[in-house]
DNA sequence: CGGGGGCTTGAGGCCACTCAACGATAGTGG
DNA sequence: CCACTATCGTTGAGTGGCCTCAAGCCCCCG
């Protein structure tokens, strides 16, 4: 029998700040920062990964394409979260604003530098890098194995943790995205969520079919089915 | 246009030593071997983390299951690999000896001391968790866009550079662990396989059905389809 | 108010899954 | 040395879950 480590008790950075820029002790690094219109790319897969990016209002996705353009998004980036970091120093990635967005940002080189000087901020580094491979070991178990509903009952889970404000879910993204994001159709999204809301796991506020309340998260999580 | 840097560039540490483990100038670090039997557990999902693995002979899976037995392998450990490099305190993968193997190991804690203090360790725990990264963030286009052909000519180009010798590729793992990995069923990968082999792209060797030899490598690229 | 994008829903099709039978191989014990 | 058995792999037949194609609604926005 195991103490059980919850993904909340890993040391997370929270901010650009937090990584080891301290702007009165270290007066190189810039924090700029950079707003980009709903749909407009930040960076392409293969470019030079000069910058590090945290969202400060908005939403991300980065995605790979196949050449007949099918898609397959790796991460929704929302309020707070760093992306764009890369060891090597090519980004894997091509990354959008799903919305309206503005990032903060710095110089890779600057965080490299100090990284290499101290070990706090190698730490942190480190600890940021594995969060994204947990996230991405577990999102190949859902893309490798379960269910369009486990799928979809999945990401509302998901989302519901990283987003939920006052009750609501307000999604960012349009079901083509939850669905290149969950390896579906949009149509298979858009069946999924009808029949969570008949189940009365979910409903929709207003008109809009965007903002989400979650009315059974224990049921909710019996359709996911982790473990 | 961007120089094209490719996954070899990438500064990948080939043994436990490479990770600063230099046995004359430090006898705390203990570099121990430990065999297990074929389809033996090495350790589970949730178990503390606490050594370190270098496959000296013999290849080992490591895989996620759902609550109902359905499973997903997230990576195949061949002769050389480093695997059981968490960051937190707790495994998250189970992992198993597919043939007989031997692993070296060393305690997790050791590296972590070490790292502390040589940047150039902590650099290379960085890049190693970064090329498990990569490996999971192509493996998430793979389960979620490809085809069963496509995963399956993919599956042969990696384990072709992994681990092809004198130009036949000897398969440790079976057809449902191919299957696990790709996120199909056995019968489909063998009848891809079969497909395959009536295009000509490859031949079996022998009686056994794991020694494949790849006849067209250009054939099977075009098939993959990764850009 | 007209156009267009986003979402839902239905009908039909296809690819991968399920179930099943069979052959081949390797390991086991008489 | 040879049954005997278990495991592994292939192949076929049929099913089903998700995809494809299509129509229609709603809302936003020019």
């Amino acid at each position: 029998m195991f103490v059980r480590i919850t993904t909340d008790s890993i040391p997370r950075p929270n901010s650009l700040r937090d990584l080891g820029m301290r702007s009165e002790s270290n007066a190189m690094v810039s924090l700029s920062e950079f707003s980009y219109r709903k749909g407009t790319e930040i960076y392409g897969e293969k470019e030079p990964a000069d910058y590090v990016y945290q969202v400060k209002s908005g939403a991300v996705r980065s995605y790979k394409l196949l050449s007949d353009g099918r898609r397959q998004i790796g991460a929704f980036h929302l309020v707070g979260d760093i992306f764009g970091l890369e060891n090597g120093g090519e980004h894997r990635f091509t990354t959008e604003a799903i919305v309206d967005t503005t990032v903060r940002l710095v110089r890779r080189q600057s965080l490299e530098t100090v990284a290499q000087s101290d070990a706090m901020v190698a730490q942190n580094l480190l600890s940021m890098t594995t969060n994204n491979l947990q996230h991405a070991e577990d999102h190949m178990l859902l893309l490798g194995r379960k269910t369009s509903l486990e799928r979809v009952a999945a990401f509302l889970l998901e989302m519901d943790k990283r987003l939920t404000a006052a009750g609501v879910m307000a999604l960012p993204m349009s079901r083509r995205d939850i669905a290149d994001y969950l390896g579906l159709t949009l149509e298979t999204v858009s069946r999924a969520l009808s029949r969570l809301h008949e189940l009365g796991v979910l409903g929709f506020v207003g008109n809009t079919q965007r903002q989400i309340v979650l009315l059974d998260r224990q049921q909710l999580a019996g359709l996911d089915l982790q473990p």
